[in-house]
RNA sequence: GUCCCCGUAGACCAACCGGCAGAGUCGAUGGACUCAAAAUCCAUUCAGUGUGGGUUCGAAUCCCACCGGGGACACCA
């Protein structure tokens, strides 16, 4: 391309990039994008939105690879740069910012590999993508921004960790309160006489053993391979890490949990508050998994077993249990011998219970997870040579163990009522058990029925149905000490500690007597030190037998510490774990509000303002939350967890931190593997007749994530040099909407650039630089048009349809181009309107256009209501279903006329025939049967 | 296996509460400009809505079944 030959003034990528970097500069030195808070150092009376309503618009942080940002990446950001900029030009105090989520395990794994210090790393990436997101023209306010290693930033972090130790759940108010009030409640006595009789060091047990965080001694996820330990939203199905798909085994280590499940119930009900997708909800309610039903004491010569059932209501139908095999009670109540009546079938072929017991415990844990849970396995077990007594009837059913049975689910023991309960049946056809049914299943049904049903067999609950049974067995229970009434969630504490370097340091110390600390506020940040030694000790992955050792452990001078923390200087040694790194993103939607705050977390009435609920019933939180559907559980779960903690303690005015969720699809790309199945480089592929070659070389094409291993990567940086941000924005905007994920294709964007250059071209001339715009009205068909598209363009702002909107922009571009002048009437609305997507070019061309300064602020076009109306309408006119005439009439015809004119424009058709019925749709058409 | 979402021109996508299947983009074809090409501009092209039923005056839209794609859950008592 020789640029001579160019006009001069078109809107190429190099104009393009020009003036971007102009504005970009231009928008950075006027703090064009800063909003005021009503406190504090950011409150701005004098702002133009300075106590406008608000609304605050977040996308999920990104944490910042190595890599740096692809054109999938920004998509949202890109969604939501649009949506605020159009919000504030419609008079809303606008809030979206953005930062860094930069602790966690990649960005340690790669300073491994690299053998820098993840401070370097993580700060050179930081800037990175800074420099990528400024590049695309997005509106953040930038003295909001942070990263969640900033000590700043952690400090706060560390607080909230602190709010949550000196916390405890109180079930009677169903929230947490501070731990000095139970203390308190211990001291008068009110809680019994231990209190009274226990040493200091008991008392600060039985107290930690209430807090919202708490060490415990318990089975973990323990993985070698990445050398920490997991929570169990971490691991796969399949038993592997999520992140580096290594083996995950089952370990008893001392570790910190969060008492999340004390939020069970407020997790799940909360969520009906929520504008949320519906499968998220649904994701989170599985996860919580929820179940109500009652446990149940079923004795043993020796014991009790205790069971948690959902449907006591078939206790008449019990007629054997099963205990997970690794229950407590199994070695217990394992007899010497077979009793008298075991069928062969229960013993797997052993000798005594015990040896059977002993086999069956070895081949199961023998068993992969997938080969446990594979679908349409046979049932395994084996009877422990027990039997317990059914508490209704007084029965003896025999005990089994068997795998289908989870350990850490309920009391990790059923009982099992085959005729109700699927895998219950499943195990008794194979056991030759006996099957009672116990609520009546409909004629010629075979198999376990789960419906509902009245209830049979059971004596006195005969005649119920399942709910009424239910609530009548768990009161009979419950009157004869039998069980109780309980709800198991599926959730479980939350392990909060991890064996690495790149988190946050716990704000905890130890004394002698290996009790935890919580160190004053003062004390804050807890700074992470540094060292050359950051690599955690990683073992073979498929070593169980390994022990998790801490990074910071290493660091002596740091974990021994001289403290005065009331008892003068004392000795005390650090908490070596560190967070894990949800910790950082569980509440920076919070700190958003009021980044520079050191007196508090946020000043309340800029929480109350930017977050608090607008009315009974709402729970407030951030207005539009963006972001990928893959953190339906973790991040979304715990940043909720926290919030209700925060809310509880008074420190946060809602009770929910996002209040609408929109999940965004995803850009995918092609990718292309030669005849021998290696991946070529996707932009060297090109299209001939519907095949793909590399020069000579025959290509197969495939579809996939953008990723360095599919050789498909395209960044926005490629972008930018090609076409500009303006180009680039508007092309993500219309490929489709922001919800569904689609195929990237570079060569189309040249349809985005286009429409630019005509937009550009209507003000600018091409060869002079000259406006061309003049005063003159618009003449009336184009006005109308006009209007139509700024309605329809709000609506669809509104919607978040920007692809529809781009398209009626672009219509209404089309529409002026052919004109022979150009009316500043028309021109000025297009390019306000066109501002959310390119703002560069729309700042340029307002400039153009005689005005000072920028546009953010400048009204958004309102449409004239009177343009709107049609001068006429065409009534298509249907016969059986068949368009077979139109008629034009004006918009205030009566019904009766319309039908009339319509009638006549068909008479031919209709001939003789008498039409049966004649339906007139105003405004859309008229429809006549016969 | 169960549940959820989605199938519309060659590709990406529109079509509001059931009312004339097309707003927009790419591609293709033709033309203008050019010595030529690129870029740009103008014009044209193309589906009857995954399949089969049903409801309705009228179905892409609502209902049922099936096919295809994507996602979630998968012994949670």
């Amino acid at each position: 391309m020789s640029d001579t030959e160019t006009p001069p003034f078109r809107y190429t990528a190099a104009l393009a990039g020009d003036i971007e970097l102009r504005w970009q500069a231009f928008w950075a030195e006027n703090g064009t994008f800063h909003a005021p808070n009503p406190a504090g150092d950011l409150a701005d009376p004098t702002h133009p939105r300075a106590g406008a309503p608000k609304l605050h618009v977040q996308d999920m942080f990104p944490y910042p690879s190595g890599a740096g940002l692809h054109v999938g990446h920004p998509l949202g950001y890109i969604g939501t740069d649009s949506y605020t900029r159009y919000k504030r030009m419609t008079g809303y105090n606008v809030l979206h910012p953005m930062g860094f989520d930069a602790f966690g395990l990649p960005a340690e794994q790669y300073a491994v590999q690299t053998g820098t210090h993840p401070a370097v790393t993580t700060a050179a990436n930081v800037d990175r993508y800074r420099q990528q997101l400024r590049r695309l023209g997005l509106a953040y306010d930038e003295r909001r921004s942070f990263s969640t290693t900033d000590p700043d930033y952690y400090r706060w972090t560390q607080w909230i960790f602190l709010q949550v130790f000196n916390s405890w759940f109180d079930p009677s108010v169903q929230k947490a309160r501070p731990i000095s009030e139970l203390i308190a409640s211990f001291e008068s006595g009110e809680r019994g006489p231990e209190w009274a009789a226990a040493s200091a060091t008991e008392r600060r047990r039985i107290i930690d053993g209430y807090r919202l965080a708490y060490v415990s001694e318990a089975p973990v996820n323990w993985c070698p391979g990445l050398g920490t330990v997991l929570a169990n939203e971490e691991v796969t199905p399949e038993g592997r890490s999520e992140r580096g798909n290594f083996p995950v085994f089952q370990r008893s280590l001392k570790q910190w949990m969060m008492r999340i499940t004390a939020y069970g119930d407020r997790l799940v009900e909360d969520l009906d508050s929520l504008d949320w997708p519906e499968p998220v909800k649904l994701m989170q309610r599985n996860w919580i998994g929820r179940s109500r039903g009652a446990h149940v004491d079923f004795s043993t010569e020796s014991d009790k077993i205790t069971v948690f059932t959902t449907r006591p209501d078939t206790l008449f139908g019990a007629t054997y249990m099963v205990l997970a095999p690794e229950h407590d009670l199994v070695d217990r109540i394992v007899p010497q011998a077979w009793p008298a009546g075991t069928k062969d079938v229960w013993t797997g072929g052993a000798g005594t219970p015990a040896e059977a017991v002993a086999a069956y415990r070895a081949a199961a844990a023998a068993k992969t997870e997938e080969e446990r849970t594979a679908d349409g396995k046979v049932k395994t077990g084996v009877f422990t040579g027990a039997y317990a007594t059914n508490p209704v009837n007084g029965a003896d059913v025999p005990v089994f163990i068997a795998d289908y049975v989870l350990a850490g689910y309920g009391t990790g023991a059923i009982m099992a009522v085959p005729a109700q309960d699927e895998r219950d049946w499943a195990f008794a056809e194979v056991f030759e058990l006996p099957i009672i049914r116990t609520v009546q299943a409909p004629e010629g049904f075979e198999g376990a029925f789960t419906g509902d049903g009245v209830a049979i067999n059971s004596d006195w609950l005969d005649g119920k149905g399942v709910a009424e049974a239910k609530a009548a067995m768990i009161t009979w229970l419950e009157e004869n000490g039998k069980g109780t009434g309980a709800t198991t969630y599926r959730l479980r504490d939350w392990l909060f500690s991890r064996q690495r370097y790149w988190g946050e340091p716990f704000p905890i110390v130890y004394d002698e007597t290996g009790l935890p600390i919580a160190l004053p506020e003062s004390m804050l940040p807890v700074v992470l030190p540094d060292t050359d030694d950051f690599s955690p000790r990683t073992f073979d992955p498929d070593d169980a037998d390994t022990e998790p050792e801490t990074p910071l452990s290493r660091k002596k001078d740091w974990v021994q510490v001289e403290l005065d923390l009331g008892d003068g200087l004392k000795t005390y040694t650090r908490e070596t774990n560190t967070m894990p790194q949800w910790a950082g993103s569980c509440w920076y939607e919070l700190r958003y509000l009021d980044p520079k705050n050191d007196k508090a977390l946020v000043d309340p009435d800029n929480e109350a303002y930017w977050m608090g609920p607008r009315s009974e019933g709402d729970p407030g939180g951030v207005d539009l939350y963006v972001g990928g559907v893959e953190h339906a559980v973790l991040h979304l779960l715990y940043s909720r967890f926290w919030h209700k903690v925060l809310f509880d303690l008074g420190h946060v005015s809602s009770f929910e931190p996002f209040k609408k969720l929109f999940n965004q699809g995803y850009i995918q790309a092609y990718a292309f593997r030669d005849a021998r199945g290696m991946i070529v480089p996707a932009d060297e592929a090109v299209e001939r007749d519907g095949k793909w070659f590399v020069g000579d070389q025959e290509v197969y094409r495939e579809y996939g994530k953008m990723g360095k291993g599919l050789k498909n990567v395209v960044t926005p940086d490629d972008m930018c040099e090609q076409y500009g941000a303006d180009t680039f924005r508007v092309y993500e905007m219309a490929m489709g909407p922001l919800d569904v994920s689609r195929p990237w294709e570079t060569r189309a964007v040249v349809g985005s650039q286009r429409f630019l250059q005509r937009a550009w071209r209507l003000v600018v001339d091409e060869e002079t630089g000259g406006v061309r715009v003049t005063d003159e009205p618009l003449d009336p068909k184009s006005r109308k048009v006009l209007h139509k598209v700024i309605a329809g363009v709000r609506e669809d702002m509104d919607e978040l349809r920007f692809n529809t909107a781009i398209a009626k922009l672009i219509e209404l571009t089309n529409t002026l181009t052919p004109l022979s002048t150009v009316s500043r009437e028309a021109i000025e609305p297009l390019v306000l309107m066109m501002s959310p997507f390119a703002p560069h070019m729309a700042e340029e061309l307002w400039g153009k256009l005689g005005h000072e300064g920028t546009l953010a602020y400048a009204d958004f076009p309102v449409a004239d209501p009177a343009q709107l109306v049609a001068d006429a309408i065409t009534y298509p006119v249907q016969v059986n279903g068949k368009v077979r005439g139109r008629v034009e009439v004006s918009p205030d015809t009566p019904e009766a006329e319309v039908r009339e004119q319509a009638l006549a424009a068909v008479a031919e058709v209709i001939a003789d025939r008498t039409p049966k019925k004649v339906i007139v749709v105003p405004g859309r058409l008229v429809s006549v049967v016969i």
